[in-house]
Parts: C-alpha cells; structure tokens; sequence
DNA sequence: AGGCGGTTGTGAATTATTTCACTATTATAA
DNA sequence: TTATAATAGTGAAATAATTCACAACCGCCT
C-alpha cells in the first residue's frame, strides 16, 4: 500500500466528497463506482484506483456506503482539521477571496490579512483586521499560520513571498502570474487564470 | 510536426511568453534553451520539445532570438486575435475578474456581464452595462461572443450554464464547483479554487 | 447450502508525458 | 579555412497516469 499517490488523485478525491455530501442530501444510501462515475464524468476504473491507495472502502457486489465513504474522505483530506490560512494582498481578487465562504467548511480558517495600502491597514474589511504587510513575520509566527494566499501586484509577488518564506508559511496559492524563486522547502500551487482562459481558446 | 499537442504544452507557453516579455525588457536578445529552462526550473528538454510541436525556432550552437520566439509563440495562442468573453454572475469573483487587467493582454475582450439581480441590472458596473439573464442567449448571438466566465452560485451554475450553450458559447471557464453536464460540443475548464487549496495543504 | 448476478480491488496493459542521449548544425576562435 | 564548442531538434527510453480485465468476493434467492 506503501506508494506515491498522483497528485490528481488527491484533487479528484475532493470531487467525489462533494458529490457524496450531495448524495446524501438526496438520501442516496449506496452507490456503486460505475453509476458514482457515471455522474462524475469519470471512469469507474479510475475511482476505484484512486481510492484503491488508501484502503479499502467499498462491499464487493454491494458498492460503497455513500457516509462511510464521506467519512473516509474526509479523514484523508483532514477537512476536520483545521488549517489558518492568510490572505495578502485585498484588491480584486484577495477581497473575492475573502468573501468565499467554501473555504470554511474544508477547514480552511482565514486567520489574518494583509495589505501595504494606508486606506486599508488597521481598517476592518469584511470583519477582518487589516494588518500591514510589515507586520506579517511577527503575526504569521504569533498566529502559527501554515498557508498563505498570495494576491498582490504581479511587481510585488517575488518580495512578498521571499518575506513568507523568512515568516515560515508552509504553502503558498499564488495567484500572481510570476513564477516565485524560493527554497523547495515551501510548497507552491499556481493559479493562472490568465494560462487556463488561454488554453481553452487555443482548444477551440 | 507531432499529431496531437498535449494540453499541458499549451499551459507553459504562455509561460515561456510571459518570460520572453521579460527578457526582452531586460534587453536580451538570445537565450539558449537550457538557460530559459534554468530560469523557468524546468527541464531544457521539455522546453525544446514543447516547441519542437510546432516548429523549429532556434538555431543551433546558438539559441533562440528573444523576439522572434515570442512572436512565434504569440502566433501559435492567437494573442493576436481577438476572442469575446462575457461574465456571467457579478459578485465577489466575478467582479474581481471584471477588474483584472491582465485579460486584455492576451486578446480577450470583455463583451457583456450580466446577472440577475435587480440591484445590478441596468447599472454600469467598471465601465461596463450590466445586462439581464434572461438576456444571454440574445446578447451572446449578437456580439458573437464565444466564451463564458460562470460565477454565479452553485446553485445557479447548471441552469445558466445551460443556457450558455443554447445561445451558443464555445467555452466556458467555470469557477463553480458544480460538475457541468453539456453536451460535448462545449469546451468545459473547470477551476476549483478549493481543491487546489486542499491539495495544496495535503501535501503539507 | 449452493449458485448467481453484481461489484470491488488490483496487476497488467495501454496511453500520455517527460527525460535521455545522440546527431546535425551553427558560431566563432585560431 | 578548419577545428572546436555550443546547442537545437528528435527518436527512443523512461516515467507517470489511466484504463482494462478478471479473480475474489458479497448478498440474495431458492
Ligand atoms: N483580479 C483578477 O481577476 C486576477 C486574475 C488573474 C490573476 N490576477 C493576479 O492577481 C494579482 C492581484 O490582482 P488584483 O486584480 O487583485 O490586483 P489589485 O491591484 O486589485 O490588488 C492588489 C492589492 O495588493 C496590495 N498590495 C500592493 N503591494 C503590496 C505589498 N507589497 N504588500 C501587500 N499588499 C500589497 C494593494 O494595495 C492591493 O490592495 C495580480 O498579480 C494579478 O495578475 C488577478
Ligand atoms: N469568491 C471566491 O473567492 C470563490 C472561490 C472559489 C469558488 N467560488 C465559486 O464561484 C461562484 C461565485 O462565487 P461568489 O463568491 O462570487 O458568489 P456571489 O454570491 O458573491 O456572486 C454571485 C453573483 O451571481 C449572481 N447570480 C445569482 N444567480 C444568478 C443567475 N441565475 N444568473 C445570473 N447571475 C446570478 C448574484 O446576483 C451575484 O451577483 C460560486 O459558485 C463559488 O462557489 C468563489
């Protein structure tokens, strides 16, 4: 059972938990991996693979208990524990962030935010306290706060996040189009909305 | 010329493009793959091959022509044509994108926004008019406009979304976390902030 | 209890993507 | 002019991800 999982796995693992906490609501008590598939657009084949690398989960001619299995996923993604996460940077995009309530319920707690602008430092934005992007090492450090969602200026991206780094962020979600030079210590996620608009045109 | 090109080779030239924009600023004219590659942390190989889809642009013992590789590349994305989006739901993410700069750019031009609330109809919102729902489908064949941006709530997404296709869009770039069912025919890019959050986090 | 239809879990096969390693070509130094 | 070093392009090999296909098993029916 010793192996590495791809790393898709673990991003489909998140689609089948959605969709298991929806069959739920529609009282669906089991389901077996052709007709979960089916719905997902995926094969059956492959969700059972990607669950295959965690154990054992489902009744051979009976199909999968729709709870057990949420459950299941749940624990793996450790969407109980909680995770605190900050936000830098509150223009466009760091103030949509902010908004979004689905973060909260995979675990995700926005424990601080960041800017550099005089008009937003030290005001509440949303109910959070703004804090100045000088004050980040002492309060990611005070705070223990593991992951960072980067939203800053494309021009500021690099110096921010080296300043991350040196907090001790463990992960960040850059959503800069600037490919961040840090130790390979800190784990990095690219959001480049610009790059999938541009694939999908290219596609047509 | 290889037959098909894989999706994640389309990905990373709009990185290599982002990059040679960059090195042209900086004022250099020639670079050999394996220094891109360097800077980009990816193998030189991948690189050479990612190109070698298209075209040859190099020369050997020397390099690459900064400016002609970009011009090739820009070719190649069509980020000289010019492609009509619209967004469709104006909240906290779908004004972000509204307000994003970097769109534009790359030859998108945003056409139409619209929502359903009352409080947003009618109204300009950025510069832009905001049109009804209940508009898409005759706005959309007027304007010719080919992609969608879908933020709307889940709840919403599958209905709108299937409006989108009877008015004839090509593509949709879809921020819910709802599953899309349309027919084939409609390009679907699914971005799931939360999953790459979670994936991110559990390979902390 | 035994047989049957249905379904999982998984090694093997297949397909997709990346890297290797070598050839051909070019720039340039002597 | 020729030799040498650099480097692109690419088929082949290696890796990674997905799909196939089937043995093993479960629940149910008679
Ligand atoms: N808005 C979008 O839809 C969108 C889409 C794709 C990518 N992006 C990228 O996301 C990033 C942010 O985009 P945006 O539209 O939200 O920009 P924005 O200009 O609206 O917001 C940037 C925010 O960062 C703050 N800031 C600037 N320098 C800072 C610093 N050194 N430390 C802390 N805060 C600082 C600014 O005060 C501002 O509030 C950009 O890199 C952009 O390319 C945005
Ligand atoms: N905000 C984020 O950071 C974020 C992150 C990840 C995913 N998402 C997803 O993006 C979607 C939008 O999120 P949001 O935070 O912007 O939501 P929001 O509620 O702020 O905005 C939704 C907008 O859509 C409009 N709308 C509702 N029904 C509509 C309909 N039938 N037709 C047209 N417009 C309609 C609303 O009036 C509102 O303006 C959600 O599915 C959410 O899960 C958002």
């Amino acid at each position: 059972m010793k192996k590495i999982i791809p790393r898709k796995t673990i991003q489909r693992l998140l689609l089948y938990y959605r969709y298991l906490l929806f069959l739920l609501q529609q009282g669906t008590k089991n389901i077996s991996s052709t007709s979960f598939a089916d719905i997902l657009e995926i094969s059956a084949a492959q969700l059972r693979k990607d669950l295959s690398y965690f154990g054992k989960f489902g009744t051979q001619g009976a199909g999968y208990d729709v709870l057990a299995l949420r459950d299941e996923i749940a624990k793996i993604l450790g969407i109980d524990k909680e995770r605190k996460v900050c936000i830098v940077g509150l223009g466009n995009l760091g103030l949509a962030l902010l908004g979004y309530k689905g973060f909260a319920s995979l675990g995700f707690v926005v424990t601080a935010i960041f800017d550099n602008s005089p008009q937003k430092i030290g005001r509440k934005i949303k109910g959070f306290a703004c804090y100045d992007i000088k004050e980040l090492i002492p309060v990611v450090k005070n705070n223990k706060i593991e992951i960072a969602l980067l939203t800053v200026p494309s021009e500021a991206a690099q110096e921010v996040a080296r300043r991350m780094e040196d907090a001790g962020i463990k992960a960040i979600l850059n959503f800069t189009p600037v490919k961040l030079s840090l130790s390979k210590k800190i784990k990095i996620n690219n959001v480049d909305l610009a790059a999938e608009l541009k694939t999908l045109s290219y596609f047509l």
